[in-house]
DNA sequence: AAACTTAGTGTCTTTGCGACACTATGTCAA
DNA sequence: TTGACATAGTGTCGCAAAGACACTAAGTTT
């Protein structure tokens, strides 16, 4: 054994390898979905799988998890926060790794650049249309795709997906992607109103044939609000 | 380096040291209370910690933390889920250590052989009575408090900490003592109807010079249900 | 038997949530 | 220029859940 280790083991204290895995959302085109990486060496190669690597000897969790959302989208100061920690004994055949699992939401307008760094390796896919994934990685994304839709209920974390200026009916459209129901219209209006989380900028959006909608934008962007 | 690692480690995947830390509360005289373990090593040895261990080679997180929990208590079989992991760089002056906190619901009468175990180095403290801790464990039990504060409103974790029969006085007091605010008898009872999750004993609980009250026991003992 | 202690019960009001339909304002084509 | 079209924007009513609120019931003790 000639590598180095963080911490001495012994027969008391087992080294683990540890790695950040990083559910990397977005919406696209009225549908949630998660970056994927084609996994290229054993095991696994050839399977899609989430992004993620080995944690740094001196790279805190959180910032191992925006290392790979960087190194995968060249976005960063978005919405991340950890999800849950993967660990059984046989999830991956190399030997004992141990997964913390990451969700982050960009948003659908940072993503121009992505196109260039995508490949045959790296691909948006919807949720409801995943292939088989590599390692636990399927049980990761529905666990972090059933976090999403119910902080929808007590948060204001859909905005994390808007760009800097957008329309009610976008966002209104992000909330139905993720839950899969339509929303009354109203209703939405008025529950975003006891918020009080946007506010109007005074700017009109012009798109198609019809009436310009008023363009909105966060109060306090970044911050994510409990609601009641 | 002469001790057994699970995954070999190198520059590109240093190992780390692995913990389950255990937030192990139960309510005892109105007073929501965790265990702590008094360290006899170092570090902060002298300082009141959290129960917790290094995880075996082949051992699942969960099965770490029970065994953790079984150890310090003799209890095995309550409400035990994963709270967070904590893995900053400094939070173990020894080395990288990561630690997977848990948290667990131990029902008050489940204590009884306790007396025994508890000596200068184990000891139930109140919540809002807690000594400064070693490493962040401070920052842990604020943590899991505030899930288990959460968790009442959503389901009903709150019987986890209840007998095989109870009544309702009883179970009222445990909501009271986690949220740290006085209820209404006839409202607490109307809501707790609703859930569908009790049934009567058709027995009495006799108790000082008053009138005796319905034993109550849960449906599902050993479920948590989700409310709503 | 009177005082004491906790158990147990129902109504009314307020509030949040869901169902529901029409007008407003722009573009485009005839 | 006008009529067709497409999306933006707006308010009311009914219902169900939640909160405020006070008295009677059934034991024990003196």
């Amino acid at each position: 054994m000639n590598g180095e280790t963080a911490v001495a083991a012994n027969r008391d204290r087992p080294a683990f390898g540890l790695t950040t895995d990083v559910v990397i959302f977005t919406i696209r085109e009225d549908a949630l979905c998660v970056l994927l990486v084609n996994r290229s060496r054993e095991p696994f190669a050839g399977v899609w799988a989430l992004p993620g690597g080995f944690l740094g000897p001196d790279e805190a969790l959180n910032d191992g998890a925006a290392r790979v959302l960087a190194e995968k989208t060249g976005v960063s100061g978005v919405f991340l926060e950890q999800l849950f920690t993967f660990g059984g004994p046989a999830r991956d055949p190399r030997g004992r790794v141990v997964s913390v699992a990451y969700y982050a939401l960009v948003p659908y307008n940072r993503l121009d650049r992505m196109a260039a760094v995508e490949g045959d390796r790296v691909a948006w896919v919807a949720v409801d249309e995943l292939p088989e994934l590599a390692f636990d990685h399927g049980e990761i994304v529905r666990m972090a795709h059933q976090r999403l839709a119910a902080k929808l209920d007590y948060s204001t974390i859909a905005l994390q997906f808007m760009p800097e200026r957008f329309t009610l009916s976008e966002l209104q459209s992000v909330y139905e992607t993720i839950l899969g129901e339509q929303l009354d219209k109203r209703n939405f209006r008025k529950r975003l109103r006891t918020f009080e989380c946007i506010e109007e900028t005074g700017e009109m959006f012009r798109a198609g044939k019809h009436r310009p909608a008023k363009l909105f934008r966060m109060k306090q962007p970044g911050t994510v609000e409990i609601i009641k």
